[in-house]
DNA sequence: TGTCATCTGACAGTCACTGTCAAGTGGCAG
DNA sequence: CTGCCACTTGACAGTGACTGTCAGATGACA
C-alpha cells in the first residue's frame, strides 16, 4: 500500500469516526456535514469524496461486517453441506461482531432515531442476502434453487436480525451468541409454524 | 365524509398519481417536486403537506396493501390455527394485488431504478412485518412466542417478497398466486435447509 | 529533481424540505 | 341567507444535502 492511500484511507476512517462521534452527541439531524468536516479538519468536497451520502457516514460501520460474511461464505470448500454453508455465515457475523462492539452500538443507536438511516440499512441488509443467496444457489442442485436458496438465506438473516435486536434492545448486555443460538435453535425445532397452503 | 375531506382526499389522490406518470416519463431523479406541483395544478407546499418525502410519492401506493394485510389479520377469529393466521396475510396481499396492478407496476419499476426508494420500500415491509409479528404473537403461547412470531411472519414475508421479485422480473406476466403457492411449497417441503447448529 | 497523476479545498449552483403567514374556502350556528 | 370560525392552501424566505468545476497541493516515479 502506497503512502498516498494510506492516507486518504486515515483521512476516510477519520471522518466516519469524527461523524459518528457528533451524531452521537448532538444527534443526527443537528449535524451538519460541514460542522462534521470543520470537526475532521477536511473540506466538505472531501466528505462527499469518500461518502456519497450523511447517510453513509454511519452505514460504513456495517460495511465490514457484510463483506467479510459474503467472502468467508465464497471460501467454503465445494462439497460442503448447505446447512453448515449457512452456519458459517452466522459465525462470519459473531466474529465481525466481537471486532467493534462500541462503534457497532453508537452506529445502532444512531440508525434506530433516523429513519432514513434505518432504512439505508435494512436494504443494505437485503442487498447483502441477494449476493449470499446467489452464492448459495450455486451449491444447491434441482430445480427452483434461487427459490430455495433465497428462502435459507433469509431464514438464516431473520436469525441474525433478530438476535441483534434482542442484544440492541439489551444496550449491548446480553450474550449475541446466545441469542443466536436461541433463534436459531427455535427455527430447526419446528417450532416455527408455516402459512397452510392457500385454497 | 365532508366535501373538504373529499377535496382533501382527491388532492392527495391527483398528486401521487401525478407524480408517478412523470417519474415513469422522465425518471425520478429528473422530476423536481415543483415541476410535479406544477403538473398537478397546485403549490409545491402542497405537496409536502399530503407527503413527507418524494420517496413516500411512490410508496403511498404500496400503503394500502400492507394496511389491509395488517387489518386482514386482525380480522381472524380468535381460535384460528397459525398457520391459516398465516395464510390470511398471503391472501390479502395476493387480493389487494389484484386491485391496481398497473400502478403498482409503474411504482415498482420506479423503486427499482432509485436507491433510496427501494430502502424506503424494504424499511416500510420491515415495520409491517414487525407489526404482523407483534400481532401473531399474542396468538403464540409459551416462552418466545417474540421469536417464534418473528420468525413465522418473516418466512411468509419472504414467500411474498420472492413471489413478487419474480413476478416483477417477468414484467408482470407471470401469475402471482402460482409463484406464491411455488415459494410456499418448496417451505413447506422441507426443501429449505436450516443451518446446523452452532459449534 | 522534475514531471505527471491524483487528491484536495474553495466556489457556485440546484433542489429537497421547513416555518410562517396571509388569503381562500367549506362548515356551521344564528 | 349570512357571518363567523376552522381548516386548507399558496407564496415567500431560508437551511442544508449534494454536485460540477477547477486551480493548487502532494505523493509516485522516472
Amino acid at each position: 500500500m502506497t503512502l498516498r492511500e494510506l492516507k486518504m484511507e486515515r483521512t476516510r476512517d477519520l471522518i466516519a469516526e469524527t461523524a459518528l462521534a457528533l451524531f452521537r452527541d448532538r444527534g443526527f439531524a443537528a449535524t451538519t456535514v460541514e460542522e462534521i468536516a470543520a470537526a475532521a479538519e477536511v473540506g466538505a468536497r472531501t466528505v462527499y469524496r469518500h461518502y456519497p451520502t450523511k447517510e453513509s457516514l454511519v452505514l460504513s460501520s456495517f460495511a465490514n461486517m457484510f463483506e467479510t460474511g459474503l467472502k468467508d461464505l465464497r471460501a467454503c470448500p465445494e462439497g460442503t453441506e448447505l446447512p453448515d454453508v449457512l452456519r458459517t455465515i452466522l459465525e462470519s457475523l459473531l466474529r465481525s461482531h466481537l471486532g467493534m462492539p462500541e462503534r457497532l452500538m453508537t452506529a445502532y443507536k444512531v440508525a434506530r432515531d433516523m429513519p432514513s438511516v434505518l432504512a439505508h440499512f435494512v436494504y443494505m441488509l437485503q442487498i447483502w442476502e441477494m449476493d449470499l443467496a446467489r452464492e448459495v444457489a450455486t451449491r444447491v442442485g434441482g430445480r427452483s434453487a434461487d427459490f430455495v436458496a433465497e428462502l435459507a438465506v433469509r431464514q438464516t438473516g431473520s436469525v441474525f436480525i433478530l438476535a441483534h435486536r434482542k442484544w440492541f434492545e439489551s444496550d449491548g448486555q446480553a450474550d449475541l451468541r446466545q441469542l443466536t443460538l436461541e433463534a436459531l435453535d427455535l427455527l430447526r425445532s419446528d417450532a416455527v409454524p408455516v402459512a397452510s397452503r392457500l385454497s
